[in-house]
RNA sequence: GGCCCCAUCGUCUAGUGGCCUAGGACGCUGGCCUUUCACGCCGGAAACACGGGUUCGAACCCCGUUGGGGUCACCA
């Protein structure tokens, strides 16, 4: 048997981290098991539904690098699917029509509540003769569900998940002007999309006991259930959007890679021995419901920032550019030159070993592509004092005369001159000043190797640049 | 509240009855390296929620307690 997988988000403006997280994991199973992973988008609430949201939803599904096969599926657009299951249901006497309005239900709700009673429709309309129908209400369609005996899912997360028919009650398959709810939609859906294994957020536990009851009464085939535990705050509480639960755009505009993504939300919740860095390839090598762990994590920032200045290093030097320039460009105001990215590409293996997000990368490169004369931080100004200047000014003269502009050379020539110097004066004292007139920063990559990249003319453009802001 | 799920360092986790005086990672912390900042390296503090069983033996199995979470719509 194929394995088929599904993601069955509903548009609500963006593609949650948790979503992300769900998404992943029907991923990663469908690809470990050549099988296929599939996209619905469970739109049936119009009132929520826009194409921004669903295409927030591709983009980021995109972005995190989670491909689909075929077509996503709109699940509003099979409402006549779902009716037609409906009124097979219906034909077999195993739905029927129930007339009691919202009014009703609300009334009956709050009657249970406040005698502390368990709330749950009494199915009052189950066995009374539909000529009893009151006038002008549009009945809902209910499953005539079973009353005794229990539901058993064996859940490849969860292990097996028992509750009594008794304490579910009748649920409503199509609401009073025709529309399918969603617990109809997804369980005709799934069961048409040909879906082996339903994986998704813990909190859909309990919805699956009722969709069991509505496979059994359709004569479907039950699919395999998986319920991944829930992704909460770094506090404990559920995700809000005060902490983590934002868009995955909001990380990757943060500068977070899509790597680290998929490696830090792989790593909540699963794990494969004392495996850390874990690669998309090997991922979907190793991955397994059964290493799927039972209990809520948190989120934490910290780590996944960690896991993304790894990636950051050993990322691609072209590919950590193309992701810098539009930031830099930004900041700027204008566009980079080929020889501008090229000079950022020689310098990336320097620059990268200091970042840890895409953000703090552009910012560190900034320096390499600003126009002189260049804006110096205060620390980098406090660098710039009367015995910096005429380092510089003899330093500048120095290297002017260097036939051979290569970062040893440069190097051993200064500590030449320190060690010359007197009385003795650390490096320290004539690099920070050297830093702070290159980058305008008090920190950098190893300057030498700054000087090699800036290149010998725009090296001592820039030292001059400084020794007339020293005024000394 | 009913029903359901969960419970190892601060966090993510390894652990599936003896290999555990509980391992790794992030974070924290002491030191080394060093032209800045990082990286890297060496070291440290830090956990089996509690109480009963079962067993020769329990972090691992069972029960209870406590604590957390989810869910109870003509939302999805």
């Amino acid at each position: 048997m194929t394995v088929v997988t599904r993601f069955a988000p509903s548009p609500t403006g963006f593609l949650h981290i948790g979503g992300a997280r769900t998404a992943l994991f029907n991923w990663l199973y469908a690809r470990h098991h050549g099988g296929k992973f599939l996209l619905r988008i469970e739109d049936t609430d119009r009132k929520r539904s826009t194409q921004e949201a669903v295409d927030a939803i591709y983009e980021g599904l995109e972005w995190l690098g989670l491909n689909w096969d075929g077509d996503a599926t709109s699940q509003f657009e099979r409402a006549d699917r779902h009716r037609e299951a409906v009124q097979a249901l219906l034909d077999a006497g195993k739905a029927y029509r129930c007339y009691c309005t919202p009014e009703e239900l609300t009334q009956m709700r709050e009657t249970a509540k406040a005698e502390g009673l368990p709330w749950k429709y009494s199915g009052i309309w189950r066995d009374r003769d539909p000529s009893e129908a009151p006038e002008g209400v549009d009945p809902v369609i209910r499953i005539k569900a079973p009353l005794d005996g229990e539901v058993v899912i064996n859940d490849l997360v969860q292990g097996e998940v028992r509750v009594a028919n008794e304490t579910l009650d009748d649920m409503v398959l199509l609401r009073g002007d025709g529309s399918p709810t969603y617990m109809l939609a997804v369980v005709v859906d799934d069961h048409d999309m040909g879906v082996t294994h339903v994986i998704r957020g813990d909190d859909h536990l309990t919805n699956a006991f009722r969709q069991y009851q509505l496979y059994v009464a359709l004569g479907w085939d039950v699919p395999e259930f998986a319920h991944i535990p829930l992704i909460h705050g770094p506090d404990g509480a559920k995700m809000s959007k005060r902490h983590g639960a934002l868009g995955v755009d909001a990380y990757r505009d943060e500068g977070y890679l899509p790597e680290a993504m998929r490696n830090y939300l792989l790593r909540l919740g699963w794990a494969h021995g004392d495996e850390e860095i874990i690669s998309t390839k090997q991922a979907i090598e190793w991955f397994d419901l059964s290493n799927v762990g039972r209990a809520a994590s948190r989120f934490d920032f910290a780590k996944l920032s960690n896991l993304n200045g790894h990636y950051v290093r050993s990322g691609d030097d072209q590919m950590l550019v193309d992701a810098i320039a539009p930031l830099l460009e930004e900041t700027r105001g204008s566009a980079l030159d080929e020889a501008e990215k090229a000079l950022l590409c020689t310098a990336m293996p320097g620059l990268k070993e200091r970042a840890k997000n895409i953000v703090e990368l552009s910012d560190s490169a900034s320096f390499y592509v600003a126009k002189r004369p260049l804006n110096y931080t205060e620390k980098a100004r406090n660098q710039l004092d009367e015995d910096a200047a005429a380092h510089l000014r003899v330093l500048a003269s120095d290297f002017d005369q260097m036939a051979d502009w290569e970062a040893e050379k440069l190097e051993q020539h200064v500590r030449d001159y320190v060690d010359a110097t007197d009385p003795a004066v650390k490096l320290g004292k004539v690099a920070q000043p050297l830093r702070a007139a290159l980058s305008g920063t008090t920190v950098s990559p190893p300057i030498f190797d700054v000087m090699v990249i800036l290149g010998k003319q725009e090296t001592l453009a820039r030292i001059n640049d400084a020794i007339l802001a020293t005024n000394f």
